[in-house]
DNA sequence: CAATAATGACACCTTAGTTGTCATGAAGGA
DNA sequence: TCCTTCATGACAACTAAGGTGTCATTATTG
C-alpha cells in the first residue's frame, strides 16, 4: 500500500473495485451460457475450449503451467488434455526443459477448431462493442489483469 | 452493425473485448475460491450470498426479479431463497404489485451477516486497488455494464 | 546416491445451476 | 363474469464444472 499522506489505502476505490466484482459474476455465467449455447456446433466443453484458446494464443505449454494460468487444478486441466488429445485436438511433445512434463500442442486439426471457434466469438464481440472506446477497453483490461494478479496468492492443489 | 463512413465494425475492439472475456474466467474462478475459503466463516453458500448482496443494495425484489438481474434461473434463485429463509436472512413480505410473488427482503439478521462479509470483501478489495485510478476502474465498469446489457439477450428460462 | 518434488492417472465427490413438471392463483380479455 | 393465459412456488432429476485425495513413476537436486 502506497499511501504518501498518511490517508487510507483508497477506501472509496474498494466499493467501486467490489462493483467491478458484482459485475464479473453475471457476465461470466451470461458468456458462459452463450459460449454453452453453440457449443454443440464443434462439440468442445468449455473446459476444452479453455485449453485450446490458451494453447492457440500462447503457444505449446505443459499442464501444470496451464493449470496456474487459469486459476485450474491441474488434475482438472489434466483431464481436458486428454479429452481434447482423444479427439485429436493436441498431441504431446517432448519437453527439452523437463523430460517428465511434455508439452502440450495444438494439432492442425485443433488449430482449426479452435479459430473457427475464435472467429464466431470476434464476429459476436465486434456487435458488442458498440460506443466503447479503445481507451476504455483498454482500461477495463489494464483493471481486471491487476485483480488477477493481486488474487494470484490464492493457490491451488 | 451502424457503419458511418463504411469502415468495418471495430474489428481490433473486438479482439480486445476478446481479451477481457478471456481474464473474466480466471478472476471469476479466482474470486470464487477466495470467498469460498472464507465462507465457512458465515456459513453462506455462494448462491446465498449472491442473493443477499442483491437484497443489500438493490432494496426488496421478488425471486423472479432477481433471476433475471443475475442471470440466474428462477429456480435456483427460489432454492437460495428458501436457504436464507430458513437461517432466518430474509423474510418476504406482501408485495402490493403483485399479490402471488412476495416481496424478499432482509432481516436485521441477514443484514448484518451480509454487511459483515461486505466490509471483509472491502478490507482485501482496498489492498488490491494498487495504483489504480478512479478512471481506470470507471472505464472498467462502464466496459462491463455494456457487455453485460448485451450479453442480456440470452434469455433463461 | 538418496530424498524430495513434480507429473500423470484414476476415482470420488461437491455443488452451482439447469430443466422439466405440476398445482395454484392472479391478470386480462371476450 | 367466466375463461384463458401467464407467472409463481415447489419439488425432483439431472448435468457438468471443477476440486480433492491418492498412488505410482520419474526427474531433479542436494
Amino acid at each position: 500500500m502506497s499511501e504518501t499522506d498518511g490517508g487510507p489505502a483508497a477506501p472509496e476505490l474498494a466499493d467501486r473495485l467490489a462493483e467491478v466484482f458484482d459485475l464479473v459474476g453475471p457476465l461470466y455465467r451470461r458468456a458462459y451460457r452463450k459460449v454453452e449455447l453453440d457449443s454443440p456446433i464443434e462439440g468442445l466443453s468449455v473446459g476444452v475450449r479453455a485449453v485450446l484458446t490458451m494453447l492457440r494464443e500462447h503457444g505449446p505449454m505443459t499442464v501444470p503451467q496451464m493449470g496456474r494460468a487459469q486459476a485450474l487444478s491441474r488434475q482438472f486441466v489434466q483431464r481436458m488434455i486428454n479429452d481434447a488429445a482423444a479427439r485429436g485436438l493436441v498431441e504431446s511433445v517432448p519437453n527439452p526443459a523437463h523430460k517428465r512434463s511434455s508439452l502440450i500442442r495444438l494439432t492442425e486439426q485443433g488449430r482449426i477448431a479452435i479459430t473457427a471457434v475464435a472467429d464466431r466469438e470476434r464476429a459476436v464481440l465486434g456487435q458488442a462493442a458498440g460506443d466503447l472506446t479503445e481507451a476504455e477497453v483498454a482500461a477495463c483490461i489494464r483493471v481486471l489483469s491487476h485483480l488477477l494478479h493481486f488474487l494470484d496468492h490464492v493457490e491451488v492443489d
